[in-house]
DNA sequence: AGAAATTTGTCCGTATGTATC
DNA sequence: AGATACATACGGACAAATTTC
């Protein structure tokens, strides 16, 4: 068999069925994929194939991989309910004593009272794509 | 050859290497590397390894290739005017192993690999007025 | 315009290393 | 310790896009 990939490469065309299936809850969020040497079989391609269509996944964001584990079905592809607020940040802010680190920077004593600020943003499908940390003197 | 890739893998250390040459100058912004053939005679490898390497570049940014023409180096990644502003924010950036918090909210395992990238704000005198610290995933 | 050469893209098979169970 | 599963690396072959002659 030569290599025509008419269209679409192999990998992608498996790496659709793949998505459609965790999107469908054919894969829950959560649960393990098959590994890779079962998806070789099933999809009759080498495992290199494979790897080529879970790191588009991987890099949709639609599953994780973990060395010696197995590849995960993201948690939440989600939404519903609330139109606009997936993409709204979400901020909570707390008083915290400061750490060694803090408190060096802003010169006052190990365990001076600050004001944490925490920003969590997150992409459409609800994963988390940054933290951001902003701290100031309490007073 | 075996396949001892102690400490860091042939791709990742052929991928930083290409990095320095790009930031150093070595490849000007906006000319071709040279090609995979090339690339793999220079640093003993397979053409699969130089194209894992090329594949990190291209993840972080670095280089954009072409179908049939070429890889080229990105024009300018950071970097160069310091006019030693000293109300300027500083900011430093490294990677750091996921705290229980942060690794819950990125759904990664604790360890995990993070960017940290702290900005400190001061005021005309030199006092810390803030400290910003962003964490994203790595890759 | 067309053919050849160049260069990246896809795919296979195999072997071995490393992490987890 | 053994089995399972992902990671790295090699080599070869052919496809597709671009450039060159």
């Amino acid at each position: 068999m030569p290599t025509p990939h008419y269209g679409q490469p192999r990998y992608r065309v498996i790496a659709d069925k793949l998505r459609a299936n965790i999107e469908a809850g054919l894969i829950p969020p959560g649960a393990l994929l098959p590994p890779e040497s079962t998806l070789s079989a099933d999809y009759r391609a080498s495992r290199g194939t494979i790897r080529q269509a879970i790191a588009a996944l991987r890099q949709a964001g639609l599953v994780v991989t973990e060395h010696g584990r197995g590849t995960y079905a993201r948690p939440r592809p989600l939404e519903q309910t609330r139109p606009a607020d997936t993409t709204e940040p979400e901020t909570r802010q707390r008083q915290i004593p400061a750490e060694a680190d803090l408190a060096m920077l802003f010169e006052v004593r190990v365990g001076a009272a600050l004001i944490e600020q925490e920003t969590v943003m997150r992409n459409d499908g609800g994963v988390v794509r940054a933290v951001v940390r902003t701290y100031r003197l309490a007073d």
